[in-house]
DNA sequence: ACGCTGGAAGCACCA
DNA sequence: GCTGGTGCTTCCAGC
């Protein structure tokens, strides 16, 4: 790659404004852009998934709309399933049949909704410059052998130089072109000789933003990297070092002095950032005192790489998806889209949608941002190839014999590094490393995306700061490769039918971002600090005999990532039993790291706003505890209950170490008698009342068949160890085996319990709440299927702070079903439980359980209203995915507790 | 020499 | 405004 190719082939002046036809202003619509960069990273692995025996080949015409300029001789442009932009060479007023033709370079996916109707204007168009087709693009900058972020790898020349050799050639051209091949963007890679075209860049973007094209600046950073202001660090200016030199060492020759612009963590004051030298309210510059990722790295970075899409109208860029939600622009814009890209994604095949009328509502398809208007029966985490869904859009982990499951989780501790340090190693487990495995579909080699997601109350989603890094070495033995999906960073491991369909994850590592750099992206919400726990996040893509992909999506117990809390926190492996009677008394064993008998253990219950309504301390059993365990009596219930009361008890050790809550539920009138029959249930669940896997909607996993397949068995013992750190124990957590209880907060995606639960004659999901608002639980009438009645918790709408956390903390979701569990079951998803029981009479009064019931009607109403209101852009300003506020997140999102 | 780890210094933020 | 505690980031050293 040499320099003169770098600066040769792209010219976005030309490209996006010289064309004229993209000069759009600050509205341009370019919102599907990462969805652009997202498919077309993802098409060599699905197309490899659908039809190569080589895990990397391409082949441009197997499932795979991607076609970029590079298939020129294709004139007819494609639009594409998911929200996606379109690069094309057509005139803007072209208007284009979906699945007319392949011309279009830009695949959607990410955000969204993005109908052919909306072609008339703000779309992105390409020239079909042949060098865009230049095989010799590079395909993955951040596939970087090296410890440091892809995005620093990108400033670099031996990332492109060396660390892609291997895979060059293997992704097809428009995915390397949406990997900002060096070659075929000028952001490709300053370092390799572009530097002197990326300063031209910046100049474009940053000093004359609209001459490089304003109406795409607000949304071009990727969502993991810290975007735009090659002034937040004047040292770190793309002109100056990160372009022109590319930084020599992987630590800077002193300690920063002042973090000059770093953002106050307890400060969310957009006036307190200067103004974007672009029209976004955009961090300032001065961010950053030495080089990061935003400065340095950002322009001519993975960014870079994944130049022309990338930079130019991406809109996961430089927009998180927070941002984008709360973008009024946006979401006018997807009003009209929305509905129109959902129905790609709402109206599989025929064929497919007669196999999943069973499903009916059990699955709802709950994308996780605006593309959800309107579910509807049968969906399916079904795809085309062209439209692999955004990363932070909410997946089952099961759908029909397939499952996904975290056969061993990782460490609930491992230490991330920084990009100034040298890697930390790959994440381990309690014993090796983490393994996955697909369960279900052993009959073709499938590939496994990898990447770090959060780990707070809310749906799963890339984590702002944190990134997973590829981990080589001698030790490694799991092939993976880098690649950027939705502007994240990922790890694509092939899951082969000779390996049983599971993967040891010894490649992957976790990079820490400055939280400053982070922080300091435009529409950033989320803040750094104390946010330091994450999630693994797999996803495996299944090609379908349909030709569709079914994606599956599970995740790892939460990763406490940071120093010092990793080494001082208590952390709860395990706790016997997990329930008891109200009147307390019982002798309650809690077992892991920092714990012990000078550890406290604090009881609690809280309000539907969060706020702690009981407190108090357990009293210690000295005696009995020993180094790493605790034994502490359970308090006794402050109230009268006549259902079970689910709580949370954490441990400390003092102020501020605390472990993360696990949830103890309290029997009425349930006497404990004998000692705890031991039954180690899998806890996949961290910070049950913390943590939300998906919204609700996902919290079953669906079967063609129409069965449901709840994350969670019962638990009607209040004997049980709940295994709440990493156990590498398949068999522990199979449903048939012993252990009764998945504490129904345990993460959906997580589960192992692939338990199969017809669905009886009624059926009654009943989540878990402590919402803000007054659970709900709706009666959904059975739809035309043969689906029998359900009952689906609906989160409560409008609740200001609340939301997803609210399906899944709810004490009462803790039902206790000793008795029988063959007949009433306890399903559990991302966050709630869903109780199936067939006998009505036998569960709590709803009326206990704070919930009411609604129709199916209400539910599509509450959607509409609360999601469908929002994604339509009907009240953007709901659209806000503020993480301390916790106001307008979707109802199924969980709030701040 | 390099990668991985553990520890800790120094600074900024927060209560 | 001051101060101590806490968290973040970087650096160092050992294996």
């Amino acid at each position: 790659m040499s320099t003169v190719n770098c600066a040769e082939e792209l010219d976005f002046r030309l490209i996006f404004e010289d064309d004229g036809r993209q000069t759009a202003g600050p509205d341009l619509d370019v919102r599907t852009f990462p969805s652009s960069a997202q498919a077309l990273v993802e098409q060599p692995f699905i197309q490899e998934l659908q039809s190569s025996p080589s895990c990397f080949t391409s082949d441009p015409h197997v499932g795979y709309q991607l076609q970029g300029p590079q298939y020129g001789a294709q004139v007819n442009p494609r639009a594409f399933d998911c929200p996606s932009i379109q690069i094309t060479s057509i005139a803007p007023n072209n208007h284009l049949e979906p699945d007319s033709s392949q011309d279009v370079l830009a695949v959607g996916g990410a955000e969204g909704g993005y109908s052919d109707a909306s072609w008339s204007r703000d779309q992105l168009y390409l020239s079909l410059e042949p060098r865009y087709r230049d095989p010799a693009l590079c395909p993955s900058p951040c596939s970087s052998l090296s410890s440091r972020s892809w995005i620093s790898d990108l400033s670099s020349c031996e990332s492109f130089s060396h660390t892609y050799d291997d895979v060059e050639g293997e992704l097809p051209d428009a995915a390397r072109l949406a990997m900002g091949s060096p070659l075929g963007s000028p952001f490709g890679s300053p370092g390799c000789g572009g530097g002197a075209f990326g300063v031209e860049l910046w100049q474009q973007k940053y000093q004359h933003p609209l001459a490089f094209n304003p109406a795409l600046s607000p949304h071009q950073s990727p969502r993991q990297s810290p975007r735009q202001s090659p002034c937040h660090s004047p040292r770190t200016s793309v002109t100056d070092e990160s372009w022109l030199n590319r930084r020599p060492t992987s630590r800077p020759s002193s300690r920063p002095t002042s973090p000059c612009g770093k953002r106050r963590h307890s400060s969310a004051d957009p006036h307190a950032r200067s103004p974007s030298p672009h029209h976004s309210p955009s961090p300032t510059p001065g961010a950053s005192p030495r080089g990061s990722v935003t400065d340095e790295t950002w322009v001519g970075s993975p960014a870079g790489a994944l130049g022309p899409l990338l930079m130019c109208g991406f809109p996961e860029l430089d927009v998180p998806s927070k941002t984008r939600r709360t973008s009024g622009s946006q979401l006018v814009l997807l009003a009209g889209q929305v509905d129109s890209s959902l129905e790609s994604f709402q109206d599989p095949p025929a064929e497919e949608g007669r196999e999943q009328e069973g499903l009916a509502e059990l699955f709802l398809q709950v994308p996780s941002h605006f593309t959800w208007n309107k579910p509807k029966p049968g969906n399916a985490p079904l795809f085309r190839t062209s439209s692999p869904p955004p990363l932070d859009w909410p997946l089952p982990s099961q759908y029909d014999q397939c499952e996904l499951k975290v056969e061993v989780q990782p460490k609930s501790y491992h230490r991330a590094h920084y990009e100034t340090e040298g890697s930390r190693g790959s994440i381990k487990a309690a014993a090796g490393h983490p393994i996955v495995k697909l369960h279900g579909c052993s009959e073709q080699r499938v590939g496994l995306v990898l990447f770090i997601g959060t780990a707070d109350d809310r749906y799963i989603r890339p984590h702002p700061f944190y990134q997973v890094h590829r981990v080589t070495g001698k030790t490694v033995t799991t092939m993976c490769q880098e690649k950027i999906m939705d502007s994240i960073k990922v790890l694509e491991i092939p899951l082969l039918p000779e390996n049983d369909m599971s993967a040891s994850i010894d490649c992957a590592g976790i990079l820490k971002l400055r939280n400053a750099d982070i922080e300091l992206k435009k529409g950033e919400t989320d803040i750094g600090r104390k946010n330091t726990r994450v999630r693994v996040v797999f996803r495996v893509a299944i090609p379908q005999p349909d030709g569709q992909i079914l994606w599956l999506q599970t995740a790892s117990i939460p990763v406490e990532c940071s120093q010092r809390s990793g080494q001082e926190l208590p952390q709860v492996d395990s706790f016997s039993p997990a329930s008891g009677s109200v009147e307390g008394g019982e002798e309650l064993l809690i077992s892991g790291p920092n714990i012990s008998a000078q550890s406290r253990v604090v009881f609690m219950e809280r309000g539907p706003d969060g706020r702690s309504l009981w407190e108090t301390d357990a009293r210690v059993v000295p005696e009995k505890c020993s180094g790493s365990s605790i034994v502490v009596e359970v308090p006794v219930y402050n109230k009268k209950a006549t259902s079970p009361v689910q709580v949370q008890f954490y441990v400390t050790n003092g102020k501020r170490r605390k472990s993360v809550t696990q949830s103890f539920t309290y029997l009425p009138g349930v006497r404990h008698h004998g000692p705890p029959a031991v039954a180690t249930v899998k806890q996949e669940r961290w910070e049950p009342d913390r943590i939300s896997q998906n919204p609700p909607g996902f919290s079953l996993t669906a079967s063609r068949n129409g069965t449901l397949s709840p994350d969670v068995a019962y638990y009607g013992s209040c004997d049980l160890l709940v295994q709440c750190g990493p156990q590498s124990n398949p068999h522990l957590h199979h449903p048939h085996s012993s252990a009764p209880l998945q504490t129904p907060l345990m993460y959906p995606q997580t589960s192992s319990v692939p338990l199969q639960v017809s669905l009886p004659s009624q059926t009654t999901l009943i989540p878990l709440q402590t919402s803000v608002m007054a659970p709900q639980i709706t009666t959904i009438p059975p739809p035309a299927s043969s689906v029998p009645l359900q009952t689906f918790s609906v989160p409560p709408h409008s609740s200001p702070g609340g939301s997803q956390r609210d399906l899944s903390l709810s004490p009462r979701s803790t039902f206790v079903t000793p008795a029988n569990p063959q007949k009433d079951s306890v399903l559990a998803g991302p966050g709630e439980a869903l109780i199936i029981k067939q006998e009505p009479e036998e569960q709590p009064p709803l009326g206990s359980l704070g919930l009411q019931e609604i129709t199916l009607d209400d539910v599509n109403e509450i959607i509409d209203r609360d999601i469908g209101g929002l994604v339509g852009g009907d009240q953007p300003d709901r659209y806000d995915w503020e993480p301390k506020s916790g106001a307008g997140t979707l109802p199924f999102c969980g709030g701040p507790q």
